[in-house]
This record gives C-alpha cells, structure tokens and sequence, in this order.
DNA sequence: TGACATAATGCAAATCTTTGCGTCTGCAAT
DNA sequence: ATTGCAGACGCAAAGATTTGCATTATGTCA
C-alpha cells in the first residue's frame, strides 16, 4: 500500500496547472498516475475521484470530449463556454453566474452546489464560417 | 434490417411521456427498444442516440444518476434543479436562464445552443434536516 | 499500546460504451 | 429499372467504468 493516499496524489497532479484551464479525464489521470503508482488499479483511481467529487474537491463537468473531465474546485468559481464547432474554451468569471444562482436560492430556496457550469454553443468566428 | 430506423422508434418512446420529465438512460433505451427490435445491436443504439443529439433532436445531460440521460428537445427549452440530496428535480422554465444566455450571446457573440441545464443544489427541506 | 471500526485498496468479474470494418438499405441521378 | 453513394447497421473486439467481496491501512478510544 502506499502511504499517501491516491487522493492526496491526484491534488498534486492538478496543483501543477493553472486551475481554469486543467480538465482531466478520468483516464488520463489514471495514466498520470501510473508512473508513480505503478501498482495502482483503475478502480481504485475512479473511487477516488468519485469521493473527491462527491466532497466538492473536485468538480466533474462534460466539456465535449466524449468523456467526464474533472476539475479541481479553486476559492473562486469559474465557468466555461465551448465551441461546438472549433472546441474553443472560454473562461468566464463566476460574476457572469452568480446573480442566476442568487436568483434561484431566493426563489426555491436551494443551495446551489453546481461549481462549474459549461455552455456549448458557437463562436463568432465559427458563426461567420457558415 | 428494419424498414423504419432506430431513430423513430427512439423518438417514439418519447412521445408518450411527459416532455419534461422523460429522462432516459441509453441503456434504458436500449432495453426499452429491445422487445420490438429483438436483434438490435447496443452500438445501433449508442449511435442512433450519438446522431441526434448532434442534430438536436434530443439532449443529453447529466441528472446525477451516474449514466448520461437523453432528452426530447420539445418546443419550450426547460431546465431542472436537482436536489443531490433527495434528488428531488424540479423544472424549471426557461424565463429564468434566457436571460443571461442573451447576455452571453451579447457578450460574447456566442450563439448559444444549450437548451437542457441541470444545475444541483440542497432543496430546502434537506437544508432544514442538517 | 492494543483492539476495533471505518475507510481505502486490490482484484476479478460484470457492465457499459466505443470503434473498426465489412455489409446492407434507401435515395438520387441517370 | 440500374447504378452508385452515403448513411445506417451488425458483429466482434477493444476500451472504459462500475461493482462485490476480501484484504489492508488508518485513526481513535480505552
């Protein structure tokens, strides 16, 4: 067994990249890892990020790449808005957002937990192509 | 092979249920297609769904049961906010979210093209429990 | 420290989903 | 009607993800 747990090792994988741009699947973590946890089973990585999820460490969000990426959930909350054509990512701040999810607490009283939305949608520049 | 497409028995299956609440998983579509297309295969299924969606015909979104769900895409866009306690959904009318997808479109010049959000949060009765 | 309870992990099997490739079907142009 | 083409499909294999169960760590309380 390892001492530091798989969890601790899939922060530092993030913890090298700029929070906003950094979206891993589950697989590529998976081969990430594998370098330092040679032994490590799939499962045991896909546990892992279903826990950190599920403990808002982490956040899952489908981007358009045919599968679930995660995200590590910094102190300010992002967006995201992507090209259906051209695949371009657009990073829009939480302040675009926040009066949506503040509108809804107020009216249903939820507690919002989605941290991280992303729109799919066509770009000026794709727009124009057609 | 069959005279009318899987894509027509797809859109079927819709047709009976109420729009904003028939969320399906591809494998329940897969199951729920099987007894009158004995001999289907999966993978006719998974692109059949794969086609439309693409083309607009359903969405397909992540509700919090673990496996992407498909929708119909009806006349009025609606979204949902579910409780990830009780996984109460609640539907919400699109008045709430045009709103800002205008202000993005204006910003941003993106046209946008999702129609299904999902967003999470804590009903308020789970709220209180805590 | 020692024992226990809880959580994390490994492993194997089951499921689910995707992909490559060859075949078949339906539509359109001739 | 015949030909040609593109899209839809089947099949089998590969790949990805989940699950049940046994085992191993870790933290805590006496």
């Amino acid at each position: 067994m390892r001492t530091s747990s798989v969890e601790q090792l899939i922060l530092d994988l993030f913890a090298g990249q700029p929070v906003e741009t950094a979206h891993f699947t589950a697989q590529e973590i998976y081969l990430q890892l594998k370098p330092q946890l040679p032994a490590v089973n799939p499962s045991t990585i896909y546990r892992a990020l279903e826990r950190m999820t599920r403990s808002g460490k982490i956040s899952i969000s489908d981007m358009g790449k045919g599968a679930a990426v995660f995200e590590i959930v910094g102190k300010e909350r992002h967006h995201h808005l992507v090209c259906e054509t051209c695949h371009q990512v657009i990073t829009l701040s939480d302040d675009t957002i926040r009066p949506l999810f503040d509108e809804l607490s107020r009216q249903f009283g939820f507690e919002m937990t989605t941290n991280h939305l992303v729109l799919f949608g066509h770009c000026p520049a794709c727009r124009r192509k057609k």
